[in-house]
DNA sequence: ACACTATGTTTACGGTGCTAACACAGCATA
DNA sequence: TATGCTGTGTTAGCACCGTAAACATAGTGT
């Protein structure tokens, strides 16, 4: 069977359709709804249940996924960084993911999670730690906390506000050059 | 009649009484819905469409509120700021005016704001000229343009990152000397 | 006095998340 | 082989939501 469907009563794979189907809807704009979702994938409006405690327990889902991409995308692109321009690129990258990707960046970080243990905060806290290793690397004589708070501060900020329409910019281009912008001009008030 | 209300058919002011109400259950955790904020206004379930458009129109006002309220505290609580240590403190205030008022800071934020001239917009706007003026101060040489968005994308950025629980603190003192720190961490990076 | 307009009400529709009770299928064990 | 347990899906039904259409009421200007 693996993930195929099985023609009958039972479906086979529920769990992972339901997960597909529903991130597609998601990132195809459609609002994801629970029993759409169920309905796109050919089953009963309450089957899902059985799979997802919940509403949020497929958001949640759908979030990990998100994570993994993210950090994907972050750490595949270039390696680690080793350099402040590195660092740029780095913001570059994680704000070009909230605008490929809007509607599951905000499921990602939309809203609380206040599940302690859940598979989502693990890899909210991957993120974090490549971000000081990636920050420790560079300045490994500084606060490294404090830099990778600040560095991924900076980083989701200015995603959110492109993501929510406060800045503007033309193309994907553009936000890229003011996300590089932005960051190299704040490394270099002090000196 | 003013602001009271006026026992009979007509309410008298329903606009400011739902805008009111819609806050109280906003900021008191209840998830506000039109018809909840009609129930708890004394009045039928569809009465506030004569006043907002949708619930996205409620919203918008809300937000608009919500940013006055945020510009206020950002340049009554100390004028504007003069050096680097002053604009760390107003990253300080706008992360807390945002884990004090998470809801509200959600709903300001949350969705983008696609009506290009609403007013929602221009409040937006306003607190995006106010940083940009408080950068030029501190440092008239530098790209304003780059360093206000780095400034605002970092304070927004942190902001939330504690409000959806991604990174963590156990005070709001803790939040703001983690913030103070990231702020100084990054502008002292180059030197 | 009369129409007009603003504001509030009633009714209705389709959508939502979620629960409870039921139906079917496969597996384990006797 | 028969029995029943467990996992998975279905149906029915609840309370709620946003929204539109038709209606009712009042105050305002002519």
């Amino acid at each position: 069977m693996s993930t195929s469907e099985k023609s009958g009563y039972h479906h086979g794979d529920l769990r992972a359709a339901l997960l597909s189907t529903a991130m597609e809807m998601l990132e195809g704009g459609e609002p994801f709804s629970l029993r759409a979702v169920a309905r796109r994938a050919g089953v009963s409006p309450t089957a899902p249940y059985r799979h997802f405690k919940d509403r949020d327990a497929l958001e949640s889902a759908l979030a990990v996924e998100g994570f993994r991409d993210l950090l994907a995308d972050l750490d595949d692109e270039r390696g680690l960084p080793a350099s402040l321009p590195d660092l740029a690129e780095f913001a570059v990258a994680y704000v070009a993911f909230a605008l490929r990707r809007p509607a599951l960046f905000r499921v990602m970080f939309g809203k609380p999670c206040d599940d302690a243990d859940d598979e989502r905060v693990k890899a909210a806290d991957a993120l974090h730690e490549l971000l000081a290793d990636a920050l420790d690397r560079v300045f490994p004589h500084a606060d490294a906390t404090a830099l990778a708070s600040a560095g991924w501060g900076l980083a989701h900020g200015l995603a959110c506000l492109y993501l929510d329409g406060k800045m503007h910019a033309t193309s994907d281009e553009e936000v890229a050059a003011r996300v590089r912008g932005a960051f190299l001009a704040i490394t270099s008030v002090g000196s």
